[in-house]
RNA sequence: AGUCUUGUAGUGUAAUGGUACCACGUCAGAUUCUGGCUCUGAAAAUCUAGGUUCGAACCCUAGCAAGACUACCA
């Protein structure tokens, strides 16, 4: 009946805690973003992790910005966000931002103060990591460290009140300047910035620093399981430290391995040099592992959840081969996307015997993997056609089942034909190809008893569109362009996109809907971009097919 | 260097002391009005060395390797 699926090791965790009657047996995950970038495929597991969770273990998910530093967030980015985080398929309990805290998280620093568990400190950046020590020596107490409850308690409210500047002083914990991990070592709280936020805008001029806002915004949310990365292995101790001495709510860390991917970078820092330095047009350039241009490039939501889905959570380090999500996504869009014709690199063919004047309309179904195929839409015939160029080969080799001097094919949806001449221009290029039909093989009706081994797409000249077409590669040449010791930059793929100024189309597909993939027979799946204007189309090309027969030229 | 985390086919990921599972990829074949889809089959893995045990991927010890941490970023 129900097919046993192993549990990964936080479903783990979550039912043994249930069993254990801890929370009640409530579960509660959040998606925390900073708003100062554009999430990517990377986030995407971390959303289908968390809202997955919840959804599993009949929970909720808070979505909560995490945007305690003013200098680097905005309104933009949360935006964006959230569209993605929509698109993606998931619906968050509460949209909450850490500055709705700012108020509530000054409150438990003073009371860390008064607990003598806080001090202010009026060293600077570099005094500060000195004062750090190294991870086998133990760090050096700040000259500061021991000023009375009442200083700091004074000094603290003139930070909030702006009376020092940037960095003039700053609030710490009082922990353990010996202990073996760094982030013990009398962690800054609180810094001074007098910078605008996008939220609170000049309310605050002191800002609480990754370490003393998150814990406790999943403890003021009563979040019980707090999912993250694995470098914030080191920042547990520290979480739980705040949340054992301001005696709130236990929210609980864990810590999976964020994902990389195969010929991609997936730091936001990278992502932004490759937008500032004009590798590509934009965050959602379609060759980008953002969100947002997975969307324009045409991958739909439910293949990017199976893909995390298939991907799995686990806590080593990862490094995913990008055709699994090629795989994911051209299942999804085999089972979904419309099949239609479009020639992109074109040769003209002429059917000698059919009458100049003479049209045919074939009818051709729009998804043959859908038992009533979905409907189905009326294709143009005439004597001239456009089909592609490497369809022909004016010495085919054993294996070719397409056109060439004699060779016969079936064009889709409408007749046999067979190659009897073809044309070339004085500088040996191939300009026309010459075939006659069998009236007796019209696709649906045919008597002629003839078995040929390839099928090839066509468009009609006189009734084809002309659009643009984009044609996206991997971004990167090598597999992990940011690898150590490697400057990413100098592995960009020139040749990530190329783009077809003139393909053509047949006329159905000049009425092409964005947002939905159409597959391209034989050439790929594809999708209207947001480029497009009416009469001046553009299509990215989402994927190709598989194409065992490339894979058979590459061989030789 | 110290602390922490992690080592299973090419890539991911299961097996929780008892036949090393599955998927992607690769290779071979069948089918096909898409060289797609579908179907069949094949090759391919427990980091190393000891130990405990009838039996170890799993438990213990010691190595080795990879990654994280030493920001007034998150």
């Amino acid at each position: 009946m129900s097919e046993e699926r192993s549990l990964n090791f936080l479903e783990e965790i979550i039912e043994e805690d249930i069993r254990n009657g801890k929370n009640d047996g409530r579960v509660h995950t959040r998606f925390p973003p900073e708003p100062n970038g554009y999430l990517h495929i990377g986030h995407a597991k971390s959303i289908c992790l968390n809202f997955g969770l919840a959804q599993k273990y009949n929970g909720q998910t808070n979505l909560r910005f995490d945007d305690t530093n003013p200098e680097k967030e905005e309104t933009e980015y949360v935006e964006s966000i959230k569209e993605d985080v929509k698109w993606l398929g998931f619906e968050w309990q509460n949209e909450l931002y850490a500055s709705d805290y700012f108020s509530q998280l000054y409150d438990f620093a003073v009371m860390l103060i008064r607990k003598g568990k806080a001090y202010v400190d009026d060293s600077t950046p570099d005094q500060i990591a000195e004062q750090k020590g190294t991870p086998t020596e133990p760090g050096t107490p700040s000259p500061w460290r021991d000023r009375s409850v009442e200083e700091n308690l004074l000094l603290f409210a003139e930070m909030r009140d702006g009376k020092y500047q940037d960095g003039e002083k700053v609030l710490r914990a009082k922990i353990d300047l010996a202990s073996p991990n760094m982030h013990m070592r009398d962690p800054i709280m609180y810094r001074i910035r007098h910078a605008h936020h996008h939220r609170t805008g000049d309310a605050w001029c002191i800002y609480p620093m990754y370490d003393f806002a998150h814990g406790q915004s999943d403890s003021i949310e009563k979040i019980t399981h707090s999912v993250c990365t694995l470098e914030f292995i080191p920042h547990r101790a520290l979480y739980d430290w705040f949340i054992e001495e301001l005696e709130i709510f236990p929210s609980r860390q864990y810590e999976f391995a964020r994902l990389n991917m195969t010929y991609t970078v997936m730091s936001k820092r990278r992502l932004l040099q490759l937008v500032n330095e004009g590798f590509v047009n934009g965050w959602d350039d379609p060759r980008m592992p953002t969100i947002s241009a997975l969307r324009r490039r045409g991958y739909t939501s439910a293949s990017i959840r199976d893909f995390c889905d298939r991907i799995g959570v686990a806590k080593r380090e990862n490094i995913i081969d990008v055709s699994l999500l090629e795989f994911c996504v051209r299942e999804d869009l085999n089972k979904t996307a419309w099949r239609r014709m479009a020639v992109l690199d074109p040769l003209k063919l002429v059917i000698t015997n059919y009458p100049e004047d003479q049209e045919e309309i074939f009818v051709g179904e729009n998804n043959p993997e859908a038992e009533d195929g979905e409907g189905s839409r009326e294709i143009p015939f005439s004597r001239e056609l456009w089909i592609e160029r490497e369809d022909f080969m004016e010495n085919p080799t054993k294996k070719y089942f397409r056109l060439g001097p004699g060779l016969m094919v079936r064009l889709k949806h409408a007749y046999i034909i067979k190659c009897d001449d073809f044309v070339k221009n004085e500088q040996g290029d191939i300009t026309e190809v010459h075939c006659s039909y069998i009236p007796e093989s019209k696709s649906g009706n045919d008597t002629s008893a003839i078995k040929v081994k390839g099928t090839i797409h066509w468009v009609s000249t006189r009734h084809a569109a002309q659009v643009e077409v984009r044609l996206y590669d991997r971004l990167f040449k090598v597999e992990d362009p940011g690898a150590e010791g490697r400057d990413f930059r100098e592995y960009v793929n020139p040749e990530s996109l190329q783009v077809i100024p003139s393909a053509y189309i047949e006329p159905d597909l000049a009425s092409a809907v964005p947002g939905k993939g159409y597959q391209f027979i034989r050439k790929g799946y594809f999708t209207l971009d947001k480029e497009s204007a009416p009469g001046q189309l553009v299509f990215n090309r989402t994927v190709t097919l598989k194409d065992t027969w490339a894979k058979e030229v590459k061989k030789g």
